[in-house]
RNA sequence: GGAGGGGUAGCGAAGUGGUCAAACGCGCCUGACUGUAAAUCAGGUGGCUCACGCCUUCGGAGGUUCGAAUCCUCCCCCCUCCA
């Protein structure tokens, strides 16, 4: 195996990174693999808890697939078995516990998504960490806790808020990071990347490792960036996410929102343009250029990424008709009905675009709704439907209407 | 196992017999402004009818009462201290 000289291995391995155990222990690690011809086992593990993936998932698998690029083995590691206990890292309650079955099920559709952010799958090692964990007896599990303390368990900011909160930390939850590291010495991993805030989880990794006689990985940590509320972490549970799966237009959008001050750091971390391209925008922004405009850019770029070019034009043509000109889109989802007459309150709940009457109701009352363009204000007005009529609520909520005749 | 504290709407948190569909804050929604940014302002935020009113909701199940989130009984769960 040929790699690129280390400095240019660590220089492109190095962007964006929150921290590295060690920065000397990596170099180390490449200047052997270099001289050896060896390739660096490098690991990602990703529980199976949910069935989208989101842009904050994207980071340390984009590192992967920079390691992957330079010719070393990514190894993904699908944490069937982790996720049934729920990695209790920044949260401030236990996970719900899922069943085998489910996080199998999810397991499936990470791979294809690991996939779109570039990562070869063909080259990639993918283990399920049910492969070693299912079968270790009590005796091992045992052996296993005897590694690690409570007082070292407690030190975690998670684990010491909650318990000095008077919140409950569950038993199975001091487990986590005991499997995760066990996985580090199940694959021999060189390297294990990972979020900055599962770094505890990481650095016991090397501590099992060293334990069982290999030397100790790698760790090389991520930012934890921020969702598009700009302000919690980005996560499914909070709904302030991009997913990977989010139709184009609803990726364009979500980016559209995020506050000015995340869009050199979306850059970074979430797309691969150069360094120097987006040093410049910065610097232009400090210069004065609208922020706007390179948010839009950013929109694009992501979208472009996860759907295409062509997708990412559309999007943009629809931001711009629908956001900016407050014009309606091109393709209005549609919505069947029987000829008649309806008051315009159920009439909004019949074709969706309410959850209910009453707040139908709020929603006229408060001047959101509109019929063919017109503001409508009363609730009870009989709206005589017609074909290719418009309904419009709130800013970004629309539907066209079909009747039968 | 013992003693004490606690479980209220998406979250936090008031409320200890009626005036409680339940203060307040956050979040969220709508409107104004605008760049679907930030900041700000106004309104809204269980459901049904929408005028009165009705129905469901305060861990769960029963009970007391004209009337309960508020009192009683049992159950479930969490926290603290002791063992």
């Amino acid at each position: 195996m040929k790699f690129p000289p280390v400095k240019e291995q660590m220089e492109y391995l190095l962007r964006g990174v929150a921290e590295v155990v060690s920065v000397e222990e990596l170099e180390r690690k490449l200047t052997e693999s270099y001289r050896t011809g060896r390739p660096l086992r490098v690991k990602l593990g990703i529980d199976a808890t949910g069935r989208e993936l989101t842009l904050g998932h994207t980071v340390p698998l984009r590192k992967l697939k920079a390691f992957q690029e330079l010719g070393h083995q990514a190894v993904l590691i699908i944490g069937d078995y982790t996720a049934m206990v729920g990695d209790p890292t920044g949260r401030n309650e236990a996970r719900p516990q899922l069943s085998h079955e489910e996080t199998r099920a999810n397991a499936a559709t990470y791979v294809e998504q690991a996939a779109k952010v570039g990562l070869d799958i063909r080259r990639t090692e993918i283990r399920y960490n049910s492969e070693w964990l299912a079968s270790m007896t009590f005796a091992d599990v045992i052996r296993l806790a005897s590694k690690m303390t409570v007082a070292r368990m407690l030190e975690r900011e998670d684990f010491s808020k909650r318990y000095a909160e008077g919140r409950p930390i569950f038993l199975h939850e001091f487990f986590y990071p005991l499997m995760q590291g066990t996985d580090s010495v199940a694959v021999q991993a060189d390297v294990e990347l990972g979020g900055i805030d599962q770094k505890f989880n990481l650095l016991v990794g090397r501590d099992l490792q060293r334990d069982a006689g290999q030397e100790p990985q790698v760790c090389l940590m991520t930012p934890i960036i921020e969702g598009i509320d700009g302000v919690e972490k980005m996560s499914k549970s909070l709904g302030n996410y991009i997913g990977l799966n989010h139709p184009p237009e609803e990726m364009y959008g979500r980016t559209m929102s995020i506050p000015d001050h995340l869009i050199i750091r979306y850059f970074i971390h979430f797309t691969e343009v150069p360094m120097e391209r987006i040093r410049e925008m910065e610097a232009a922004m400090t210069a004065g250029a609208n922020p706007r405009d390179f948010k839009m850019a950013l929109a694009r770029e992501i979208v472009r990424l996860y759907h295409g070019e062509e997708a990412a034009q559309a999007a943009e043509e629809h931001f711009r008709t629908v956001f900016q000109r407050r014009e309606l889109p091109e393709d209005l989802p549609e919505v069947t009905l029987a000829p008649g007459s309806y008051p315009l309150a159920r009439l909004l709940v019949a074709v969706g675009l309410a959850p209910s009457n009453s707040e139908a109701r709020r929603l006229i009352q408060q001047g959101g709704v509109a019929v063919d363009g017109e503001k409508a204000t009363d609730p009870l007005a009989e709206v005589q439907v017609r074909d290719g009529m418009v309904l419009r609520a709130g800013k970004r909520r629309f539907c066209r209407l079909r009747v039968t005749s």
